[in-house]
DNA sequence: AGTTAATAACGAAAATATTCGTTATATTTG
DNA sequence: CAAATATAACGAATATTTTCGTTATTAACT
């Protein structure tokens, strides 16, 4: 898997939660809207990194993520996880907690909830 | 807090695990060894950037963390956890078990390992 | 003090990322 | 089919990051 820069994580971020989506409709959701060719390059550089692909072939093009968004976290949040905690995810909550990111009694609902379900 | 490049970050790292150092011991850890000048050009980015100060004006500059590492992880950890679980600390958590990083029982330890120090 | 060795500072060159003007292609409409 | 419109592709311009050659400064040694 390969790291995504800044601003072709911001354009993901957006295909992920449409889902599909065409590049004039990017741009409908920014702010201030750039032009139609800055949003068109960071696509097609997705799509050469294997992030998206496309389909239609007339008006316009629906562009759909390839790479799935809790994988491209889960790899990202590896590489955070293995510089700063040495890839402990134990160390990691205990650190969580003690930051008040999270309380205890948080953590046992989550874990009363996951045994719920299991 | 401002966010590091790569190059910026991977320096930074070292700077971290050694507390102080010189360019020239940086450099006695890499493989393959870069030229001095480009180490220091980064580690002077670092200084500007507010992450590092040095001291020592003599043979050689010391140059240690002005930024503290978990604090920098936590900027780093703080935008991932927004960006992917709209900030939501214990959807993560969950998220974690069930990709099998966190197993119930260690979650159990944790807790009680927090109980204990309290 | 003069010479040598270490190394920090500067700034330019190279690599990479970002933005966007222009052109080409396809689609719709009359 | 021709004209108008939408939009994707290309590639050039710009900005940023990374690398590093060169110069200047400092300290150690004689």
């Amino acid at each position: 898997m390969i790291k995504l820069t800044r601003a072709e994580e911001e354009i993901m971020q957006m295909i992920w939660d449409h889902g599909e989506i065409t590049v004039t409709q990017l741009i409908e959701t920014m702010n201030p809207k750039p032009p139609h060719s800055s949003i068109s390059s960071i696509v097609r550089i997705l799509e050469k990194k294997g992030f998206v692909g496309h389909k239609g072939h007339g008006r316009a093009y629906l562009y759909y993520p390839l790479v799935n968004k809790k994988d491209y976290f889960k790899f990202s949040f590896k590489r955070l996880v293995t510089m700063y905690f040495e890839g402990s995810m134990n160390e990691l909550v205990s650190y969580l907690v003690k930051e008040n990111d999270l309380t205890l009694s948080e953590l046992e609902e989550i874990k009363k909830d996951l045994e719920k379900n299991e």
